[in-house]
DNA sequence: GACTTAATTTAGTCGTGCCTAAATATTTAA
DNA sequence: TTAAATATTTAGGCACGACTAAATTAAGTC
Protein backbone atom coordinates (compact mmCIF):
# COMPACT_ATOMS: atom_id res chain seq x y z
CA UNK A 1 0.00 0.00 0.00
CA UNK A 2 1.63 3.30 -1.11
CA UNK A 3 0.79 6.81 -1.05
CA UNK A 4 -1.30 7.02 -3.94
CA UNK A 5 -3.18 4.07 -2.86
CA UNK A 6 -3.78 5.60 0.55
CA UNK A 7 -5.29 8.66 -1.10
CA UNK A 8 -7.67 6.60 -3.32
CA UNK A 9 -9.02 4.69 0.02
CA UNK A 10 -9.44 8.20 1.70
CA UNK A 11 -11.11 9.96 -1.12
CA UNK A 12 -13.41 6.58 -0.67
CA UNK A 13 -14.24 7.10 2.40
CA UNK A 14 -14.72 10.99 2.60
CA UNK A 15 -17.18 10.70 -0.35
CA UNK A 16 -19.25 7.60 0.82
CA UNK A 17 -19.28 9.50 3.92
CA UNK A 18 -21.38 12.68 2.23
CA UNK A 19 -23.24 10.62 0.11
CA UNK A 20 -26.20 8.77 0.57
CA UNK A 21 -26.24 6.12 -1.64
CA UNK A 22 -23.93 2.78 -0.78
CA UNK A 23 -21.47 3.40 -4.05
CA UNK A 24 -19.27 6.06 -4.88
CA UNK A 25 -18.92 6.79 -8.18
CA UNK A 26 -15.43 7.12 -10.63
CA UNK A 27 -15.92 10.49 -11.75
CA UNK A 28 -16.23 11.93 -7.90
CA UNK A 29 -13.67 10.15 -7.16
CA UNK A 30 -11.27 11.44 -9.89
CA UNK A 31 -12.60 14.66 -9.06
CA UNK A 32 -11.28 14.57 -6.00
CA UNK A 33 -7.89 13.20 -6.22
CA UNK A 34 -7.95 15.73 -9.50
CA UNK A 35 -7.12 12.42 -11.98
CA UNK A 36 -9.12 10.95 -14.80
CA UNK A 37 -12.31 8.64 -14.64
CA UNK A 38 -10.38 5.72 -16.46
CA UNK A 39 -7.18 5.84 -14.05
CA UNK A 40 -9.89 5.48 -11.23
CA UNK A 41 -11.44 2.69 -12.94
CA UNK A 42 -8.21 0.92 -13.00
CA UNK A 43 -7.63 1.36 -9.29
CA UNK A 44 -10.58 0.19 -8.29
CA UNK A 45 -10.11 -3.08 -10.10
CA UNK A 46 -6.92 -3.62 -8.18
CA UNK A 47 -8.15 -2.99 -4.91
CA UNK A 48 -11.58 -5.10 -5.47
CA UNK A 49 -8.36 -8.18 -5.95
CA UNK A 50 -6.87 -7.13 -2.49
CA UNK A 51 -10.34 -7.03 -1.35
CA UNK A 52 -10.21 -3.34 0.01
CA UNK A 53 -13.41 -2.31 -2.49
CA UNK A 54 -16.63 -4.22 -3.29
CA UNK A 55 -16.78 -2.73 -7.18
CA UNK A 56 -19.48 -3.32 -9.38
CA UNK A 57 -19.46 -2.00 -13.52
CA UNK A 58 -20.87 1.15 -14.05
CA UNK A 59 -21.87 1.87 -10.72
CA UNK A 60 -18.75 2.15 -8.83
CA UNK A 61 -16.96 1.07 -5.30
CA UNK A 62 -17.86 0.81 -1.39
CA UNK A 63 -14.92 0.09 1.22
CA UNK A 64 -14.76 -3.30 2.56
CA UNK A 65 -15.08 -3.84 6.48
CA UNK A 66 -11.00 -4.18 5.35
CA UNK A 67 -11.03 -1.01 2.95
CA UNK A 68 -12.79 1.69 6.11
CA UNK A 69 -10.40 0.22 8.51
CA UNK A 70 -7.13 1.21 6.20
CA UNK A 71 -8.90 4.43 5.91
CA UNK A 72 -9.73 5.68 8.75
CA UNK A 73 -6.34 4.71 9.77
CA UNK A 74 -4.99 6.91 7.79
CA UNK A 75 -6.98 9.97 8.81
CA UNK A 76 -6.55 9.09 12.42
CA UNK A 77 -3.34 9.34 11.54
CA UNK A 78 -3.07 12.61 9.69
CA UNK A 79 -5.81 14.15 12.28
CA UNK A 80 -3.13 13.42 14.92
CA UNK A 81 -0.31 14.98 12.96
CA UNK A 82 -2.43 18.35 12.76
CA UNK A 83 -2.82 17.79 16.60
CA UNK A 84 0.75 17.60 17.12
CA UNK A 85 1.86 20.22 14.20
CA UNK A 86 -0.80 22.74 16.14
CA UNK A 87 -0.20 22.41 19.54
CA UNK A 88 3.56 21.40 19.60
CA UNK A 89 5.05 23.14 16.90
CA UNK A 90 2.71 26.08 17.18
CA UNK A 91 1.96 25.80 13.20
CA UNK A 92 -1.37 28.00 12.65
CA UNK A 93 -4.98 26.87 11.98
CA UNK A 94 -3.99 26.99 8.39
CA UNK A 95 -1.26 25.34 7.54
CA UNK A 96 -0.87 22.08 9.15
CA UNK A 97 -3.44 20.50 6.72
CA UNK A 98 -0.41 20.37 3.71
CA UNK A 99 1.99 19.02 5.95
CA UNK A 100 -0.48 16.17 7.49
CA UNK A 101 -1.44 14.88 4.10
CA UNK A 102 2.19 14.02 4.10
CA UNK A 103 2.64 12.70 7.74
CA UNK A 104 -0.36 10.67 7.82
CA UNK A 105 1.27 8.24 5.29
CA UNK A 106 4.39 7.50 7.39
CA UNK A 107 3.72 3.47 8.35
CA UNK A 108 4.23 2.61 12.04
CA UNK A 109 1.51 1.53 14.15
CA UNK A 110 3.29 1.96 17.39
CA UNK A 111 4.24 5.55 15.99
CA UNK A 112 0.45 6.63 15.87
CA UNK A 113 -0.38 5.30 19.06
CA UNK A 114 2.62 6.50 20.87
CA UNK A 115 2.15 10.03 19.09
CA UNK A 116 -1.80 9.88 20.68
CA UNK A 117 -0.05 9.41 23.91
CA UNK A 118 2.11 11.96 23.54
CA UNK A 119 -0.81 14.54 22.54
CA UNK A 120 -2.74 13.19 25.82
CA UNK A 121 -5.41 10.89 23.30
CA UNK A 122 -7.12 14.17 21.36
CA UNK A 123 -10.68 12.89 20.49
CA UNK A 124 -11.01 15.89 17.66
CA UNK A 125 -8.47 17.60 15.44
CA UNK A 126 -7.65 21.12 14.92
CA UNK A 127 -10.93 21.70 12.39
CA UNK A 128 -13.11 19.74 14.65
CA UNK A 129 -13.03 16.64 13.18
CA UNK A 130 -13.02 13.60 15.65
CA UNK A 131 -9.89 11.32 15.64
CA UNK A 132 -10.72 7.61 15.51
CA UNK A 133 -9.43 5.34 18.03
CA UNK A 134 -6.65 3.01 17.53
CA UNK A 135 -9.73 0.33 17.00
CA UNK A 136 -10.73 2.78 14.41
CA UNK A 137 -13.81 3.70 16.26
CA UNK A 138 -14.89 7.65 15.57
CA UNK A 139 -16.66 8.75 18.47
CA UNK A 140 -20.21 10.01 17.35
CA UNK A 141 -20.53 13.14 17.16
CA UNK A 142 -24.74 14.36 16.97
CA UNK A 143 -26.18 17.62 17.75
CA UNK A 144 -24.13 19.11 15.10
CA UNK A 145 -25.60 21.05 12.32
CA UNK A 146 -24.11 23.87 9.53
CA UNK A 147 -24.70 27.29 10.55
CA UNK A 148 -26.82 28.21 7.53
CA UNK A 149 -29.37 26.03 8.90
CA UNK A 150 -29.59 27.43 12.31
CA UNK A 151 -32.70 29.64 13.22
CA UNK A 152 -32.53 33.44 14.49
CA UNK A 153 -31.83 33.23 18.19
CA UNK A 154 -30.33 29.89 18.22
CA UNK A 155 -27.00 29.46 19.93
CA UNK A 156 -24.03 26.81 19.57
CA UNK A 157 -20.33 26.07 19.59
CA UNK A 158 -18.52 26.21 16.57
CA UNK A 159 -16.32 22.47 16.63
CA UNK A 160 -15.50 22.35 12.59
CA UNK A 161 -15.58 23.39 9.32
CA UNK A 162 -16.22 21.66 6.06
CA UNK A 163 -14.18 23.09 3.83
CA UNK A 164 -10.30 23.18 5.18
CA UNK A 165 -9.06 24.68 2.33
CA UNK A 166 -6.56 27.35 3.53
CA UNK A 167 -8.75 30.28 1.62
CA UNK A 168 -11.61 29.86 3.75
CA UNK A 169 -9.44 29.38 6.97
CA UNK A 170 -7.98 32.38 6.82
CA UNK A 171 -10.96 34.10 5.95
CA UNK A 172 -12.22 32.87 9.06
CA UNK A 173 -9.06 33.98 10.65
CA UNK A 174 -9.64 37.59 9.23
CA UNK A 175 -13.42 38.07 10.55
CA UNK A 176 -11.90 37.03 13.92
CA UNK A 177 -14.22 33.50 14.23
CA UNK A 178 -12.61 30.75 15.96
CA UNK A 179 -13.06 26.93 16.69
CA UNK A 180 -14.85 26.37 20.35
CA UNK A 181 -16.35 30.09 19.81
CA UNK A 182 -20.04 30.70 21.24
CA UNK A 183 -22.02 32.21 18.33
CA UNK A 184 -25.64 33.21 18.32
CA UNK A 185 -27.52 34.06 14.96
CA UNK A 186 -28.81 37.66 15.23
CA UNK A 187 -29.87 38.00 12.18
CA UNK A 188 -30.91 36.41 8.40
CA UNK A 189 -30.60 38.69 5.65
CA UNK A 190 -33.61 37.87 2.80
CA UNK A 191 -31.50 39.47 0.23
CA UNK A 192 -28.26 37.38 0.40
CA UNK A 193 -28.97 34.51 2.69
CA UNK A 194 -26.04 36.23 5.22
CA UNK A 195 -26.15 36.42 8.38
CA UNK A 196 -25.39 38.53 11.79
CA UNK A 197 -23.95 36.64 14.62
CA UNK A 198 -22.01 37.60 17.69
CA UNK A 199 -19.40 35.47 17.72
CA UNK A 200 -17.20 35.62 20.40
CA UNK A 201 -18.21 39.05 21.82
CA UNK A 202 -18.31 40.73 18.52
CA UNK A 203 -21.13 41.01 16.25
CA UNK A 204 -20.09 39.96 12.70
CA UNK A 205 -21.61 39.38 9.08
CA UNK A 206 -20.91 36.31 7.48
CA UNK A 207 -21.80 34.77 3.87
CA UNK A 208 -24.43 32.29 2.90
CA UNK A 209 -21.49 30.32 1.67
CA UNK A 210 -19.43 30.63 4.38
CA UNK A 211 -22.27 29.98 6.79
CA UNK A 212 -22.86 26.98 4.50
CA UNK A 213 -19.17 25.37 6.01
CA UNK A 214 -19.68 26.27 9.81
CA UNK A 215 -20.28 23.05 11.67
CA UNK A 216 -22.14 24.36 15.22
CA UNK A 217 -22.69 21.97 17.98
CA UNK A 218 -26.12 22.81 19.15
CA UNK A 219 -26.59 22.96 23.19
CA UNK B 1 13.32 14.56 -6.17
CA UNK B 2 11.35 11.61 -4.40
CA UNK B 3 12.31 9.14 -1.34
CA UNK B 4 14.06 7.01 -4.00
CA UNK B 5 16.39 9.74 -5.31
CA UNK B 6 17.01 10.94 -1.62
CA UNK B 7 18.09 7.95 -0.59
CA UNK B 8 20.51 7.60 -3.56
CA UNK B 9 21.72 11.23 -1.85
CA UNK B 10 21.88 9.76 1.51
CA UNK B 11 23.96 6.83 0.23
CA UNK B 12 26.17 8.95 -1.71
CA UNK B 13 26.80 11.28 1.29
CA UNK B 14 27.48 8.60 3.72
CA UNK B 15 30.19 6.73 1.58
CA UNK B 16 32.09 9.67 0.55
CA UNK B 17 32.47 10.34 4.12
CA UNK B 18 34.37 7.21 4.81
CA UNK B 19 35.90 6.88 1.80
CA UNK B 20 39.48 8.52 1.10
CA UNK B 21 39.13 9.09 -2.75
CA UNK B 22 36.44 11.85 -4.47
CA UNK B 23 34.56 9.25 -6.12
CA UNK B 24 31.93 6.73 -4.94
CA UNK B 25 32.00 3.85 -7.12
CA UNK B 26 28.76 2.31 -8.76
CA UNK B 27 28.66 -0.67 -7.12
CA UNK B 28 29.51 0.41 -3.41
CA UNK B 29 26.51 2.49 -3.92
CA UNK B 30 24.22 -0.55 -5.28
CA UNK B 31 25.56 -2.59 -2.75
CA UNK B 32 24.74 -0.18 0.00
CA UNK B 33 20.84 0.32 -1.27
CA UNK B 34 20.58 -3.12 -1.77
CA UNK B 35 20.33 -2.72 -5.60
CA UNK B 36 22.06 -3.67 -9.13
CA UNK B 37 24.76 -1.42 -10.59
CA UNK B 38 23.32 -0.97 -13.62
CA UNK B 39 19.93 0.49 -11.73
CA UNK B 40 23.01 3.09 -9.84
CA UNK B 41 24.20 3.96 -13.39
CA UNK B 42 21.01 5.34 -14.64
CA UNK B 43 20.50 7.66 -11.71
CA UNK B 44 23.85 9.12 -11.60
CA UNK B 45 22.93 10.08 -15.07
CA UNK B 46 20.34 11.85 -13.93
CA UNK B 47 21.71 13.31 -11.00
CA UNK B 48 24.72 14.64 -13.50
CA UNK B 49 21.89 16.45 -15.65
CA UNK B 50 20.24 17.88 -12.08
CA UNK B 51 23.45 19.18 -11.38
CA UNK B 52 23.82 16.85 -7.99
CA UNK B 53 26.85 15.28 -8.69
CA UNK B 54 29.68 14.97 -10.69
CA UNK B 55 29.38 11.89 -12.82
CA UNK B 56 32.54 9.89 -14.29
CA UNK B 57 31.98 6.80 -16.52
CA UNK B 58 33.94 4.08 -15.11
CA UNK B 59 34.72 6.56 -12.23
CA UNK B 60 31.95 7.06 -9.61
CA UNK B 61 30.09 9.94 -9.01
CA UNK B 62 30.76 13.19 -6.57
CA UNK B 63 28.17 15.36 -5.02
CA UNK B 64 28.10 19.11 -6.01
CA UNK B 65 27.66 21.83 -3.43
CA UNK B 66 23.81 21.75 -4.55
CA UNK B 67 23.99 17.78 -3.96
CA UNK B 68 25.77 17.89 -0.74
CA UNK B 69 23.29 20.18 0.92
CA UNK B 70 20.82 17.76 -0.56
CA UNK B 71 22.26 15.33 1.14
CA UNK B 72 22.31 16.96 4.64
CA UNK B 73 19.18 18.41 4.49
CA UNK B 74 17.03 14.62 4.46
CA UNK B 75 20.88 13.84 7.51
CA UNK B 76 19.31 16.74 8.95
CA UNK B 77 15.78 15.69 8.73
CA UNK B 78 16.41 11.95 10.25
CA UNK B 79 18.16 12.89 13.11
CA UNK B 80 16.22 15.60 14.32
CA UNK B 81 12.96 13.03 13.98
CA UNK B 82 15.32 10.14 15.91
CA UNK B 83 16.09 12.39 18.61
CA UNK B 84 11.89 13.46 18.50
CA UNK B 85 11.04 9.65 18.49
CA UNK B 86 13.23 9.06 21.70
CA UNK B 87 13.20 11.54 23.86
CA UNK B 88 9.08 12.63 23.36
CA UNK B 89 7.61 9.24 22.42
CA UNK B 90 10.21 7.36 24.60
CA UNK B 91 11.19 5.23 21.88
CA UNK B 92 14.30 2.67 22.40
CA UNK B 93 17.21 3.71 20.91
CA UNK B 94 17.33 0.66 18.49
CA UNK B 95 14.02 1.42 17.36
CA UNK B 96 14.38 5.26 16.26
CA UNK B 97 16.27 4.29 13.01
CA UNK B 98 14.06 2.58 11.27
CA UNK B 99 10.82 4.94 11.37
CA UNK B 100 13.40 8.48 11.07
CA UNK B 101 13.65 6.18 7.52
CA UNK B 102 10.60 7.29 6.35
CA UNK B 103 10.19 10.62 8.01
CA UNK B 104 12.93 12.31 6.87
CA UNK B 105 11.60 12.38 3.66
CA UNK B 106 8.78 14.82 4.42
CA UNK B 107 9.32 17.96 2.84
CA UNK B 108 8.37 21.36 4.75
CA UNK B 109 11.48 23.10 5.20
CA UNK B 110 8.95 25.01 7.95
CA UNK B 111 8.37 21.71 9.62
CA UNK B 112 12.63 20.63 10.07
CA UNK B 113 12.78 23.88 11.89
CA UNK B 114 10.12 24.44 14.08
CA UNK B 115 11.44 20.62 14.86
CA UNK B 116 14.46 21.71 15.58
CA UNK B 117 13.56 24.07 18.08
CA UNK B 118 10.14 22.20 19.79
CA UNK B 119 13.65 19.40 20.74
CA UNK B 120 15.91 22.47 21.85
CA UNK B 121 18.18 22.40 18.85
CA UNK B 122 19.58 18.88 19.75
CA UNK B 123 23.07 18.98 18.39
CA UNK B 124 23.33 15.30 18.66
CA UNK B 125 21.30 12.43 17.60
CA UNK B 126 20.83 9.38 19.60
CA UNK B 127 23.40 7.30 17.75
CA UNK B 128 25.89 10.35 18.44
CA UNK B 129 25.76 11.54 15.30
CA UNK B 130 26.23 15.74 14.54
CA UNK B 131 23.26 16.92 13.32
CA UNK B 132 23.61 19.75 10.70
CA UNK B 133 22.25 23.06 11.30
CA UNK B 134 19.78 25.07 8.95
CA UNK B 135 22.42 25.92 6.96
CA UNK B 136 23.32 22.22 6.11
CA UNK B 137 26.42 22.91 9.12
CA UNK B 138 28.36 20.08 11.30
CA UNK B 139 30.15 20.45 14.00
CA UNK B 140 32.90 18.89 13.39
CA UNK B 141 33.68 16.73 16.20
CA UNK B 142 37.55 15.91 16.06
CA UNK B 143 39.37 13.67 18.96
CA UNK B 144 37.24 11.00 17.92
CA UNK B 145 38.57 7.43 17.56
CA UNK B 146 37.05 3.94 17.06
CA UNK B 147 37.32 2.09 20.39
CA UNK B 148 39.07 -0.85 18.58
CA UNK B 149 42.24 1.79 18.10
CA UNK B 150 42.43 2.90 21.72
CA UNK B 151 45.57 1.36 23.50
CA UNK B 152 45.62 -0.02 27.37
CA UNK B 153 45.23 2.55 29.43
CA UNK B 154 43.40 5.28 27.53
CA UNK B 155 40.36 6.59 28.32
CA UNK B 156 37.48 8.26 26.80
CA UNK B 157 33.87 9.00 26.32
CA UNK B 158 31.41 6.89 23.80
CA UNK B 159 29.89 9.72 21.51
CA UNK B 160 28.90 7.18 18.77
CA UNK B 161 28.48 3.99 16.73
CA UNK B 162 29.18 3.46 13.31
CA UNK B 163 26.73 0.54 12.73
CA UNK B 164 23.33 1.67 13.72
CA UNK B 165 21.71 -2.00 12.66
CA UNK B 166 18.65 -2.51 15.76
CA UNK B 167 21.00 -5.98 15.60
CA UNK B 168 24.30 -3.80 17.30
CA UNK B 169 21.77 -1.98 19.38
CA UNK B 170 20.77 -5.00 21.12
CA UNK B 171 23.78 -6.38 22.13
CA UNK B 172 25.56 -3.06 23.36
CA UNK B 173 22.31 -2.40 25.55
CA UNK B 174 22.45 -6.22 26.83
CA UNK B 175 25.95 -6.36 27.83
CA UNK B 176 25.21 -2.34 29.55
CA UNK B 177 26.78 -0.41 27.41
CA UNK B 178 25.70 3.14 26.58
CA UNK B 179 26.11 6.16 25.06
CA UNK B 180 28.01 8.89 27.14
CA UNK B 181 29.98 6.34 28.79
CA UNK B 182 33.27 7.07 30.27
CA UNK B 183 35.50 4.17 29.05
CA UNK B 184 38.59 2.92 30.48
CA UNK B 185 40.74 0.25 27.88
CA UNK B 186 42.20 -2.18 30.78
CA UNK B 187 43.37 -5.09 28.54
CA UNK B 188 43.63 -6.43 24.24
CA UNK B 189 43.97 -9.99 24.42
CA UNK B 190 46.11 -10.90 21.48
CA UNK B 191 43.68 -13.97 20.71
CA UNK B 192 40.82 -12.43 19.21
CA UNK B 193 41.85 -8.80 19.62
CA UNK B 194 38.79 -8.43 22.03
CA UNK B 195 38.79 -5.80 25.36
CA UNK B 196 38.13 -5.72 28.39
CA UNK B 197 37.44 -2.59 29.44
CA UNK B 198 35.38 -0.56 32.25
CA UNK B 199 32.32 0.85 30.89
CA UNK B 200 30.44 2.84 33.42
CA UNK B 201 30.97 1.42 36.67
CA UNK B 202 31.88 -2.18 35.45
CA UNK B 203 33.91 -4.76 33.36
CA UNK B 204 32.69 -5.21 30.48
CA UNK B 205 34.77 -7.47 27.43
CA UNK B 206 33.91 -6.77 23.80
CA UNK B 207 34.75 -8.25 20.62
CA UNK B 208 36.93 -6.95 17.93
CA UNK B 209 33.90 -6.45 15.95
CA UNK B 210 32.00 -4.59 18.58
CA UNK B 211 34.99 -2.36 19.38
CA UNK B 212 35.35 -1.36 15.17
CA UNK B 213 31.81 -0.05 15.78
CA UNK B 214 31.84 2.43 18.91
CA UNK B 215 33.23 5.92 18.40
CA UNK B 216 34.89 7.39 21.41
CA UNK B 217 36.19 11.07 22.29
CA UNK B 218 39.37 11.01 23.79
CA UNK B 219 40.22 13.89 26.09
C1' DG C 1 52.38 -6.12 -23.16
C1' DA C 2 48.87 -9.50 -23.66
C1' DC C 3 45.45 -11.93 -21.28
C1' DT C 4 42.28 -12.86 -17.74
C1' DT C 5 39.14 -11.14 -14.37
C1' DA C 6 36.29 -7.78 -12.37
C1' DA C 7 33.63 -3.64 -12.68
C1' DT C 8 30.69 -0.81 -15.27
C1' DT C 9 27.66 0.53 -18.81
C1' DT C 10 24.29 -0.31 -22.47
C1' DA C 11 20.19 -2.29 -24.35
C1' DG C 12 16.04 -4.13 -23.77
C1' DT C 13 12.13 -5.61 -20.41
C1' DC C 14 8.78 -5.16 -16.68
C1' DG C 15 5.30 -3.37 -13.15
C1' DT C 16 3.11 0.77 -11.50
C1' DG C 17 0.25 4.61 -11.93
C1' DC C 18 -0.93 7.88 -14.76
C1' DC C 19 -2.77 9.56 -19.50
C1' DT C 20 -5.77 9.98 -24.16
C1' DA C 21 -8.93 8.30 -27.45
C1' DA C 22 -12.26 5.06 -28.68
C1' DA C 23 -15.85 1.85 -27.41
C1' DT C 24 -19.62 0.71 -24.52
C1' DA C 25 -23.10 1.23 -21.02
C1' DT C 26 -26.38 4.12 -18.49
C1' DT C 27 -29.30 7.98 -17.88
C1' DT C 28 -32.10 11.73 -19.51
C1' DA C 29 -35.33 13.87 -22.39
C1' DA C 30 -38.16 14.30 -26.46
C1' DT D 1 -39.56 4.18 -26.47
C1' DT D 2 -36.07 5.67 -28.76
C1' DA D 3 -32.42 9.08 -29.49
C1' DA D 4 -29.15 12.07 -27.54
C1' DA D 5 -26.23 13.20 -23.82
C1' DT D 6 -23.38 11.65 -20.17
C1' DA D 7 -20.66 8.42 -17.57
C1' DT D 8 -17.71 4.56 -17.50
C1' DT D 9 -14.69 1.24 -19.21
C1' DT D 10 -11.31 -0.61 -22.47
C1' DA D 11 -7.19 -0.35 -25.20
C1' DG D 12 -2.97 1.38 -26.05
C1' DG D 13 0.84 4.58 -24.68
C1' DC D 14 4.19 6.98 -21.57
C1' DA D 15 7.55 8.08 -17.68
C1' DC D 16 9.74 6.22 -13.90
C1' DG D 17 12.67 3.25 -11.43
C1' DA D 18 13.81 -1.12 -11.00
C1' DC D 19 15.67 -5.57 -13.37
C1' DT D 20 18.66 -9.17 -16.54
C1' DA D 21 21.86 -10.21 -20.04
C1' DA D 22 25.22 -8.70 -23.16
C1' DA D 23 28.84 -5.50 -24.41
C1' DT D 24 32.47 -2.63 -23.03
C1' DT D 25 36.11 -0.66 -20.16
C1' DA D 26 39.42 -0.90 -16.40
C1' DA D 27 42.45 -3.45 -13.38
C1' DG D 28 45.38 -7.24 -12.08
C1' DT D 29 48.67 -10.93 -13.39
C1' DC D 30 51.94 -13.65 -15.76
Amino acid sequence: MNTSQENYLKAIYSLSEKSDSEFVNTSSIAHKLEMKPASVTEMLKKFEAKKLVEYKKYKGAKLSEKGSQAALNIIRKHRLWEVFLLKKLHFKWDEVHEIAEQLEHIQSRELTDRLDDFLENPRFDPHGDPIPDKHGVITDNRNTSLLSEMEVNETGIMTGVQDSSSIFLKYLERINITLGQRMEVLDKMDFDGSMILIAGEKEVSISAQAAQNIIIRIN
